[in-house]
DNA sequence: GTCTATAAAGGGATAGAC
DNA sequence: GTCTATCCCTTTATAGAC
């Protein structure tokens, strides 16, 4: 393998244990295999290997969701089916231990938070929209914002769930209780935006 | 003041300025304003001393949203008071910095996580909980459980604002975009829970 | 209890051999 | 390019005077 690659492997793997301040370069070096002193030859100092490593991590954040099949599956299930493809993606060991570092490190390292979001969130939700639009468009959701729809049904069906693994929380991340609040968010969402003709009693905002 | 609040008040400024690691004794010393020595009367160790911050934290994370009056005001309108609140608090320097904290922190400081969870998190949800289950119990929301409908209004009107701040991002915070997310959550909330007797088009969850 | 001064360790970064 | 050995600064923690 690469050298450098087997550096920013390591490296990787240091920082999302053991946050940037506490990791050392010995431990990365240690890891990778090499002397502290190579480290020096591929990168200018500690931030600048951060950086690299970050960088690199935008790759992996593009997973693609919306992939299956689009055959003529009734919206909700196909809903059920994306919401479940996002959780598990969110609540893996490798996006956690991601965005942790990313939040943390997010007021000391000018642009890390944004390169973040426009590289994950942003696209996941440009994504989204794009699918929320074409649904609406055949009638199977409601009119609205696509946009906005896109990104409620994230926040719908990632719940807490999210937060509960930021945070470590062992207890509600089984697979039954994940599931029971994805379940519950699309329900909601559905409700929400599923195109039946409908009497409102009042205007929601006031 | 006493001095261990002294003491607890600047390294609570520290510590959310510099994270855990990069924090330094001495830097909390001097901004408390006593020498590094007197520290170690008080706290046995830089760990100790970082979590009475953070128990001492806790009391702080407990506001009171629903506190306004009860009146005869519409459902939307009510709701839409304890969103801006809630977000308000949410998106307030000093939640975001105890938030990226503890995020930070949480593999590495046991129990971390589920302390500020329980005191924090938890507790707003049940307060919010037994809103709805009043609005619900009045005729004010449709029946549900109350428990998911607390959460999932948590979940809206929150969007991904708490996210963007987490990362530091600037754009998408001003007070106008702020509250465009807020209304939508609302309205989408209700449009889920709203009380009006409904025809469905078919099941949710396939 | 509080200070100054310092011990002891760790870690970022580099010099110089190969 | 890669290593060993080391410099030098920071930081945690403590000793000892007052």
């Amino acid at each position: 393998m690469d050298k450098v690659q087997q550096i920013l492997t390591a490296a990787r793997a240091i920082f999302m244990q053991q946050g940037y301040a506490a990791a050392s370069m010995d431990a990365v070096a240690t890891r990778a295999g090499v002397s502290k002193a190579t480290l020096y030859v591929y990168f200018a100092n500690k931030q600048e290997l951060f950086a690299s490593v970050i960088l690199e991590e935008r790759a992996r954040y593009a997973p693609s969701f919306l992939a299956g099949e689009q055959g003529r599956e009734p919206m909700p299930a196909r809903l059920l089916r994306f919401a479940r493809a996002l959780v598990v993606f969110l609540l893996s060991a490798e996006i956690v231990a991601s965005c942790r570092l990313v939040i943390a490190e997010a007021e000391r390292v000018p642009g890390l938070g944004q390169a973040f979001y426009n590289n994950g969130p942003a696209r996941l939700l440009e994504r989204l929209e794009q699918f929320m639009a074409r649904a609406m468009g055949a009638g199977l959701l409601r009119r609205a914002d696509a946009h906005v729809a896109a990104e409620q049904f994230i926040d719908l069906v990632r719940g807490d769930l999210q937060l509960r693994a930021l945070l470590g929380l062992k207890q509600g991340l089984g697979s039954r209780a994940v599931d029971a609040v994805i379940r519950r968010g699309v329900e909601s969402f559905y409700r929400a935006y599923e195109p039946a003709a409908r009497v409102r009693i009042r205007k929601p905002a006031a």
